[in-house]
DNA sequence: CACTTTTTTAGAATCGTTATAAACTAGAAA
DNA sequence: TTTCTAGTTTATAACGATTCTAAAAAAGTG
């Protein structure tokens, strides 16, 4: 398995259950937004299988902490991630309730011109609203 | 009461509630951000009274969908308005988990470069994570 | 005032998320 | 292999922000 060195790695044990998520998370051509029940979901069909939804959000969580996910800054009732970990943006779709990647390539560069004092910047994210 | 016109040309009955909500966040000096239960405590101390919950956030949604308050996009378990209502960014202090203010012209300009067909852009926030 | 509509309210319900604690498992040591 | 221990999984309970409910109160109108 390609994803038992990830998780020794990063101090987490790879046991059955985060095996098979990180398959549904990362065995994927494109990376995806999913919130915890979409997930639980995922892996209920695609591996016909279920994992304790507690399982799910410690893995998630674990996987977030390593940097292999991303929260999504978003207002919801369900926090959304990202499998795209890379710095990047995103549009959402007020109707339809949607999320769609808008990558750093595609924003010009972002000019913070203001300073707080002893505190450094740890990421830029922007979020861009749409309507019909 | 400078309220009861807000209110009335709104479409929103002035009661008691109402006009004494809009004291506590439009009489200040400084705009602010705020969660519902900030809101609660701060009528409870400011105006030496008590609102009903329910109430509260009926006034704070309705005062939202007139746009007299924005909703900050946000992850954090309670949802957070601000009272400065012109298009602007925020710092996130993930340490202190307070918010700042990053005002339009403190952000260089933002060129979105992507198009959603059938979509046009709302809004454009920057939320900028802060660490030490 | 009489009447209708809107608003307020306490409390219940909802639901995403987190905590709990017992059973299980991976990895290492013997 | 067997034993040991720390880490993990699990079902379920608890939590807490938010929404719902339905009855009482207040606002607006004539
Ligand atoms: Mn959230
Ligand atoms: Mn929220
Ligand atoms: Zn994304
Ligand atoms: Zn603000």
């Amino acid at each position: 398995m390609k994803y038992i060195e990830k998780l020794r790695n990063s101090g987490l044990r790879p046991t059955k259950q985060r095996l098979q998520i990180c398959e549904v998370l990362f065995d994927t051509e494109k990376t995806f937004h999913f919130t915890i029940n979409d997930l639980a979901n995922k892996i209920r069909k695609q591996l016909n299988n279920k994992i304790s939804l507690a399982t799910v959000y410690n893995t998630v969580h674990a996987f977030e902490k390593k940097g292999y996910l991303k929260q999504i800054p978003i207002n919801s009732n369900q926090t959304y991630f990202d499998t795209n970990v890379s710095d990047h943006h995103h549009f959402y779709d007020l109707k339809d309730e949607k999320l769609i990647d808008l990558e750093a390539s595609e924003v010009g560069p972002i000019k913070i011109l203001k300073q707080i004092n002893g505190k450094k910047i740890k990421s830029v994210e922007v979020l861009v609203k749409l309507e019909d």
